[in-house]
DNA sequence: GTCTATACGATGATAGAC
DNA sequence: GTCTATCATCGTATAGAC
């Protein structure tokens, strides 16, 4: 299913290979750094240009304000998630299987390219009007794919879960918060992270052994 | 157990009561607000003190630096953080009545005082390093009162933790983001966010019904 | 396409009047 | 305790040389 490079990644092995020229690129990549450690607020554009030893000037070149930088990066960052999303959805498979892809690809991704997930996930009201729309929409949609992926386990008896759309909100939710701790504590992979939250998310959702749904001991 | 008011809100009853005299409150508050809204570096001083009706120099009579104030509101919302979590582990009754009191009074305040858990939480790399280390210290203790937590409800057979410190963590991290999340979608109060966060956590770590927690399927 | 130079307003923090 | 005035620096963005 995936012919091409992966993109929107902050220091994998090819990231960010679609955008060109190299000069807007060293510049994205140094703006998904300096709006991660800082802020998109607090990045100066100089200080931009300077990672990706430029002069100031030369940012202008590129992009036409700092604005559009984070929309670049906010825009090819939301369209990663919702693609590895929407291919664990489409991967086949019983709902436990397409919802522990999902998740496990989705935590691996925030994990895995944490810096650039800060950016793309803490930034949003930064973000243009007209720019937000385009982002909550794609962000819409990747809510779509777990609660889709959830609806079927309830109806394959596979899951039991009472409130849909809590349950949709928590797991991304979940998952999301790993960029901001991931690498400020211990010593786990990508892998083992996504591996654990896979199972947190399944034993959260999971039918009560036996089948009968409406056996659950009423929590709330 | 609770005789005073309680600190560290951002727009309830009587928050930040412990903050005197009045002048340096209203400041604290107002930094809050920016803080939130644009980021600690972004946020200037004379926000902050145009927010509170003061003109830019009043701000240093009650704060030496802008980053005094940070600290302060960090380690008031950590303190609040960490007396409801200890509050939790100390009221009695099972493991489980204490994790899901635990979880739904964190949630709570998270959602709550959202506010000002964005900035607690997520403002912690623009503290001094004298000030992280002392915040990261409290911070460590929130961490062990649902660590102990859910030891014992291991130990007393009610709980199945394969990974303690992992599950410790995506428990805590579940909670700490309702406070980015919170009052950008829908419409439910704290409270109902609270009991579904307490449920969904119940979930995650509840051994399989018939006690014998050797016998889940292996999904790791 | 990249540079140096620059416009012009905003920045954290202080001095000294009241 | 609060103000106005101020310092020295840094902010985004542009102009024009090369």
């Amino acid at each position: 299913m995936r012919t091409a490079e992966q993109p929107a990644g902050d220091g994998g092995d090819k990231p960010w290979g679609e955008v060109t020229p190299e000069a807007a690129r060293r510049l994205l990549v140094a703006a998904v750094e300096a709006f991660a450690e800082r802020g998109y607020h607090a990045t100066t554009t100089r200080d931009i240009a300077g990672r990706a030893g430029m002069s100031p000037a030369a940012l202008y070149i590129h992009y036409k304000t700092k604005e559009e930088l984070l929309h670049r990066i906010s825009r090819i960052g939301h369209d990663r998630a919702l693609a590895l999303l929407t291919a664990a959805e489409t991967g086949g498979g019983s709902a436990s299987e397409r919802l522990a892809e999902a998740v496990s690809a989705f935590v691996r991704w925030h994990a895995e390219r944490h810096t650039t997930a800060r950016v793309v996930q803490y930034e949003l009201d930064a973000l243009a009007p007209e720019h937000r729309v385009e982002i909550v929409k794609l962000r819409r949609e990747s809510d779509a794919v777990v609660r889709r992926i959830l609806a079927d386990g309830v109806r394959d008896g596979e899951f039991d879960v009472p409130d849909l759309t809590g349950t949709t909100l928590a797991v991304l939710s979940l998952c999301i918060d790993v960029a901001r701790w991931f690498n400020s504590r211990g010593h786990r992979t990508p892998d083992e992270v996504g591996a654990l939250y896979a199972d947190l998310v399944l034993r959260m959702v999971a039918a009560p052994r036996g089948g009968d749904p409406d056996r659950r001991p009423g929590q709330k």
